[in-house]
DNA sequence: AGCACATGTCTTGACGTTGAGATACTTAGT
DNA sequence: ACTAAGTATCTCAACGTCAAGACATGTGCT
C-alpha cells in the first residue's frame, strides 16, 4: 500500500466530493511536487543564510565555481543557466560585488560584454558553503533508499525533459 | 539505462570534475525537483491568467470552493493551508474582494474574526477555471504512464512527510 | 563600407511576498 | 471579575524578481 496520508490527500478527497465529475489525480502529483519544492527551498536556504548568502547569490557563486578555472562567466550565461531575468542577474551581481565575492571585468572579445569573476574571497566562501550545502542535502534525502532515489531522479528527469525543449 | 540527459546532468558532471571529493548526487534529485516545480508553476499559471487570476488568487478561490458549502473560511485557515504569511493573505483577499469574487463577512462566533465567502461570481469563475486547470494538468503529465505516476506520487509523498511534521 | 537586425547589459517601475509589529478580541487561570 | 497570555487580522517597510525598454556594440547582408 501507499504510506501515510499527507495534506495533499485531504485536498484530493475534498475535490472528489465536490467535483466528482473531475479526475483530479494530477493535482496529487503536481501539488506534492510544488509543496516539496517549497520545503526544500526553505530547508536549503537555512544553510545559505549561515554563510550570509541568499539562494540566488549562492547559485551565482556555485555556477561560477563549478564552471572551473578561471571561474568567470558572462551575465548572460549566468542568467540563462539559472532561468531568471537579466535584471535579476544584474541585481545579484551588484550585491555579490558589494560583498567582494565577485568582480566585473571587461570582456576583451566583446566590448558590450562583461565577465563575472569569482574573487579569492568568493572562491573560499563557496568552497565551504557548497560542502555544507551538499551535506545538508544528503540529510534531507535520508529517508529514501538508494534505489528509490534513482527511480525518483529518473521520473523527475523524464518529466523535466518535456519542458526543457 | 536512464533516459536522455538533462541540464542537471551537466551540472553534476561539472561538480564531479571540480569537487571529486563531494558526493553531489542529492543535487540531482533536488535540482530536478525545484526545476520541475518552476516549469510546472509557469505552465499552470498560463491557464490561470486566461481567467484573469494569479496563482495565489486561484488558490484562494479553489480552497474556498473545495471546502464545500457554504464556501467560506477564515483568513487564518486560508493562509495556513497554503503556507503563506498572514499579510500575503490579506493582500490576496483585498484583490479578490475588489474583483467581487469573495466578500468579507463578520464571524458571529468570534468578533476578532472574518469569514471569507465565495460570491456567486467567484463560484462561477472557479468552477470553469478548475475544470480548465485540471485538464491542463492532465496534459502536462501526459508523458508518464499510469504506474509511473503512482510511483512518482508515492516517492513524493514519502519525502514530503518528513517535512509536514 | 554601409545599413539593418541581433545581442549584451543595465535601468526603471510595478508587483507579490515576507516578517515584525499594532490593534482588537478571546480564553483560561486565579 | 480580573488579569495574562493567546489568537485573528491588518499595516507597513523592505526585499527579490520581472518585463519592458534604453543604450551600446556586434554581425551579416548587399
Amino acid at each position: 500500500m501507499s504510506g501515510r496520508s499527507d495534506p495533499v490527500d485531504k485536498i484530493l478527497a475534498q475535490w472528489a466530493k465536490e467535483r466528482p465529475d473531475l479526475d483530479v489525480s494530477p493535482m496529487g502529483l503536481i501539488g506534492r511536487t510544488t509543496r516539496l519544492a517549497h520545503y526544500l527551498r526553505k530547508a536549503i536556504g537555512k544553510v545559505f543564510a549561515e554563510f550570509g548568502l541568499q539562494p540566488g547569490e549562492f547559485d551565482v557563486l556555485a555556477t561560477l565555481r563549478r564552471s572551473g578555472a578561471p571561474y568567470q562567466l558572462s551575465p548572460t550565461e549566468l542568467f540563462k543557466s539559472m532561468m531568471v531575468s537579466s535584471g535579476t542577474m544584474t541585481n545579484r551581481i551588484d550585491r555579490l560585488e558589494a560583498m567582494d565575492l565577485v568582480e566585473r571585468v571587461p570582456d576583451d572579445r566583446d566590448r558590450r560584454g562583461t565577465l563575472i569573476h569569482l574573487t579569492d574571497k568568493g572562491f573560499d566562501l563557496i568552497e565551504v558553503a557548497v560542502t555544507a550545502h551538499v551535506s545538508n542535502e544528503h540529510r534531507l534525502l535520508d529517508v529514501l533508499e538508494d534505489p528509490e532515489k534513482e527511480q525518483f531522479s529518473r521520473l523527475l528527469s523524464k518529466l523535466l525533459l518535456t519542458f526543457e525543449d
